[in-house]
DNA sequence: TCAATAGGTAGGTATTTGCCTAAGTATCTT
DNA sequence: AAGATACTTAGGCAAATACCTACCTATTGA
């Protein structure tokens, strides 16, 4: 339907979307060890191929890891530079959230410096 | 099916999930600036209500924000802590990847001094 | 008290997700 | 060249999501 919302059109989206599982989180926390080929990867998961592959595809889509293919093997990367924009978008919010204590505790201080 | 996933069982699935949402996003950017009421937060959306209730009641159940009832007015507050787990699950991997770039940092700066 | 206001429920639809089996297609390895 | 290896594609199914309209239920203010 043309008012429901299209898939996953934004980087934001795409990349939260892809910490939202487990698998796809343990295999992010397998790459930032090294980088690894696609079996080995999946070796820990009781899962079909096919079903990791997803995995991977929804991983590589939201460019927090890169593939590339030689031979019969296909090498994964963590690209952390797409994480490093999902943690910058918590961040900011969180910083709000701080800025706003951070001005009541100088409120309250100042409340103490006049008393 | 039995052995397909169950709904996000797991907080971090349910943290994230909710982020992979521009809508959600929207409602904890606005949060981030102060408490507000339900109708306050979904006048800018383009939605009808009952569809902004379920994405308040998905960012509520994933705990990022809490809300509490006072007459009719149900005002909503965002929950920073949640925020910030979230967070610190993203800079974990971010680490890990800084640190193997320092080790090799370290290894090409030792092979600058043999020289 | 009656109507407007603020929110909540029920129930329905299309799309997406997450999983599977079965059957490919390229590379090695022997 | 034949079999093993490492993915890949195709197709199918159940559950979850993201919307919607049509009511309902409490408060509150005139």
């Amino acid at each position: 339907m043309a008012n429901q919302k299209q898939a996953l059109t934004n980087r934001l989206d795409q990349g939260f979307h892809a910490l939202a599982d487990a698998t796809r989180r343990a295999v992010i926390a397998r790459l930032a060890e090294g980088e690894t080929s696609v079996s080995d990867l999946a070796a820990p998961f009781d899962m079909a191929l096919p079903s990791f592959l997803q995995h991977l595809r929804v991983l590589e889509t939201a460019g927090l890891i890169t593939t590339a293919k030689q031979g019969r093997v296909r090498t994964c990367r963590l690209e952390p530079g797409r994480l490093a924009e999902l943690d910058r978008w918590i961040t900011q919010y969180e910083a709000g959230w701080r800025q706003r204590l951070d001005r009541l505790g100088t409120l309250l201080d100042r409340k103490g410096d006049t008393q």
